[in-house]
DNA sequence: AACAATACTGACCAAACGGTCAAGTTTTTT
DNA sequence: AAAAAACTTGACCGTTTGGTCAGTATTGTT
């Protein structure tokens, strides 16, 4: 245990110097990966030493399961917000929007999160079968709802989803491979994305 | 330099010793990410001793580079194959169909490149900058000429090319997110996933 | 001011890891 | 069959890294 979670009480500094941490191992995890990175990168990112890092977390699995499961609440909140009561294809758009602006403000997250699934998701794995599962099953069934009342047109929701994923977060986790390939460098891939992606959605779900 | 390659010619253990390597490395980067393999773990998948790894290459980033190189090939094959003379959407049907397979059949090499480019593509940077993007320019000057000539609808090439990819590798990448999600585990995820995607894509090129 | 609680650090340790090498074994060549 | 070439490995080395700890400094409390 952490010697700072001996006291009770949360002090001004433990919240202060908590935060410093998770904001620099953030850094370093989302560049490096969790074996990649060590608790000098972090400690040094941090303006700390090693030891004083090790003062607020017990170990350095411990920054990174705290930070995998701050993502996490974060991560599924827009999905939440999917409501059955609004316009289909405005709500799927606004869903679409939201993640990609995650994407663009949040890269560091994403990346973290894409590095925990693409091992296998070593830290994560209850939850993908628990919470994301059950949530995705329920969204799911809005989608299949509106199919069914003829407001948008037959899709499989699961896929809608995965689509929906895998091309906002491409455009944090693939960063690099994305500005590399495209020539103007002035274009932000993002603004012409968000045009791009909803039309090719909306466009697939009009009846 | 590693022993072996001080002989002039490559002899049939040399040959044999090398694929099997390749193979075990393969197998381990793609799990663990560079940083996370460690050349023991190669060397006890591939039956061979640590000092028997070394002997075939120069030290562990050697193997990752040969694996890297390896599959840039055939990893841009495909669209090598996009042909302006066919019917647009079937070509990029076929596209779709022949990364998704890639996808499913090669999910090591896959979830390798991924690595890769998260960490900021530090070995194929060189690469993406140049034959892949000269690649991409060129096919997506194809998707242009079929918009203009009223073949396709507008969409901007670069990103039809995005949201692909990572539509496709994404069964790939994310699998164990997608098998977690699905609650029918019969249910093949890359079987519903091809006409899913064929649907998309096909939907929004439809003039 | 004095005391207690909290925060911090230099020095250190053990394990893991990449890599080397001398010496031995196997295969190929002649 | 003998010599040469290619192949293999146990033992070892230096560095990196996660983590500890005793002692010091700072902050908060009375």
């Amino acid at each position: 245990m952490a010697r700072s979670e001996t006291t009770k009480k949360t002090t001004r500094i433990q919240r202060q110097k908590t935060d410093i941490i998770l904001e620099a191992a953030l850094d370093v995890f989302s560049d490096f990966g969790f074996r990649g990175s060590t608790i000098d990168m972090i400690a040094n990112r941090a303006n700390l030493s090693k030891p004083n890092i090790l003062y607020y977390f017990d170990n350095k699995e411990a920054i990174h399961t705290t930070l995998l499961e701050k993502l996490l609440e974060t991560w599924l909140e827009p999905l939440h917000q999917l409501n059955e009561n609004n316009p289909p294809i405005e709500e799927i758009c606004k869903y679409i929007d939201q993640k990609l602006n995650m994407a663009r403000d949040f890269p560091r997250e994403s990346k973290l999160f894409a590095n925990e699934i693409l091992q296998g998701a070593p830290h994560v794995l209850p939850e993908l079968q628990g919470s994301l599962k059950d949530l995705v099953n329920e969204k799911a069934k809005i989608i299949s709802n509106w199919s069914k009342q003829g407001k948008i047109s037959n899709v499989d929701p699961h896929h809608l989803f995965f689509s929906i994923w895998a091309t906002t977060q491409h455009y944090a986790d693939f960063d690099i491979q994305v500005r590399s390939v495209l020539s103007n460098k002035n274009i932000d891939p993002f603004e012409t994305a968000a045009p791009f992606l909803k039309k090719m959605f909306s466009t697939m779900l009009k009846t």
